[in-house]
DNA sequence: GTGCAGAAATTGGTTGGACCATTGGACCAC
DNA sequence: GTGGTCCAATGGTCCAACCAATTTCTGCAC
């Protein structure tokens, strides 16, 4: 027998019911993010539910990084949501140590080289031009303050991911990126950590203005190991001063 | 100065209390997945916050899918959960059409690539042993059931990720795979879906055996192509169909 | 009128207690 | 054994109140 054919029936979900009520309700209102929508009374009162079942649908949103709760201020919309929404939450075991780091940058190499070679691929006239403007500022950031442009860096990035044309990309890296924000800030101390990936910032950009999906993956890679043994020496550099 | 050198003080962070003081627990009580935690009522007294507390911290960790309740019987732990735990939710816009597919490919073909070099450069004799068991499973599968063989192709990829050496690669990929489940199975009407794949998983294997991770890289590409090759035809099918 | 301190209303956070719905085991009749 | 009934345990929901943070309003001094 097929197992899938008798799957276990639904009897109740309260709370289920609440959210995908607010889902119409924000759809129905056109809410955008950072828009204040209504307070757990009037909700509990609107949907006839118990202030209590309110509050745990929300709980669920809230984990989930869809909508954030300030306490005497009101529950406000932190990304846009739709009727077929599919979450995948992670949860990622190992702290901010060296192996974890390295295990994050692998993925990011991974997803970093496709979608450079996406972005080769795709990108309009218009979006090149994006994407050469964040690398001038990038640039400009990197000579004036001698490296440590780490948010205008990011910024060129994010560009490149957003016209790979697949938001899962900078999804992904996104949520990455705010988890270890204070690492890429100062990784295990080393100072010019990011220098040396500096030169292919442009030559990843050179690649993609010239629709090659081949030589713009190749320099992502080159980009992401540049970064790997900045962090190896760092780790390295522990390992000797622990040493002393 | 530096803005992380001040962060917010934590006034009232109850659920989080709560969830910081669960892990401790779990970690005490050397809990497995599987096993059911404290009741609701026990946990409140314990912990001397309400009930409605513990439920909120529970339901957290519901929707990140620690933990299963079931009513009338308990609430069960769902994954192995660490101290310094970090939590990735992911909500992807889009339901199961053709593009939200097409850009979970392009997700995997990321991570598969990268998962097969890595693998390529790190597997041992055993490793390698393993992986061709599941490819010789995988293939006699193939063969008396021709093509179909979902379930043992999965389990040869999840070998390739398990080797790579990363656990993040296969937990990004499981909570796809268990998201699109069902269109892996029956998508979008296609009969023979995959059947084009079926030779590159030998030759990945091959490319990762000879310790060639460039090669590997590249089956992996071709393999992820002719997947997507598989779904443009069905997409292209069920466009024609429609206009009749 | 303007500015500002303090009161008042609003809103999410927490509490305690109650009851409902489901589960799973114990027990019993057949 | 099979099938039922009962019962205690457990998660799900509800209510009413209060706490804590925030916002808004008010009224006074100038």
């Amino acid at each position: 027998m097929d197992q899938n054919s008798l799957p276990p029936i639904q009897t109740t979900a309260r709370d289920d019911a609440v959210l995908k009520a607010l889902v119409g309700f924000v759809r129905a209102e056109a809410l955008q993010p950072g828009e204040r929508l209504p307070t757990e009374r009037i909700l509990a009162e609107r949907l006839k539910v118990s202030r209590n079942t309110v509050r745990e649908a929300l709980t669920r949103w809230e984990g989930l990084g869809l909508v954030e709760r300030r306490q005497g201020s009101g529950t406000y919309l932190k990304a846009a949501v739709s009727p077929d929404m599919l979450h995948m939450p992670l949860t990622l075991a190992g702290g901010n140590d060296f192996t974890s780091l390295m295990q994050t940058l692998e993925i990011r190499r991974a997803l970093e080289a496709e979608a450079a070679a996406l972005c080769a691929e795709r990108a309009s006239q218009a979006d090149i031009a994006e994407i050469a403007r964040k690398l001038d500022v990038m640039e400009q950031a990197f000579r004036t303050r001698d490296g440590m442009s780490s948010e205008e860096d990011w910024e060129f990035h994010q560009a490149v991911y957003r016209v790979s044309g697949n938001p899962l990309f900078e999804q992904i890296i996104a949520a990455m990126h705010e988890l270890f924000h204070r690492f890429w800030e100062h990784p295990l101390g080393v100072r010019d950590f990011g220098h040396a990936s500096f030169p292919y910032h442009r030559t990843i950009y050179e690649r993609i203005a010239a629709r090659d999906p081949q030589g713009a993956r190749a320099e992502a890679l080159k980009l992401i190991a540049t970064v790997e043994d900045d962090l190896k020496r760092g780790a390295a550099k522990l390992k000797l001063s622990s040493q002393t």
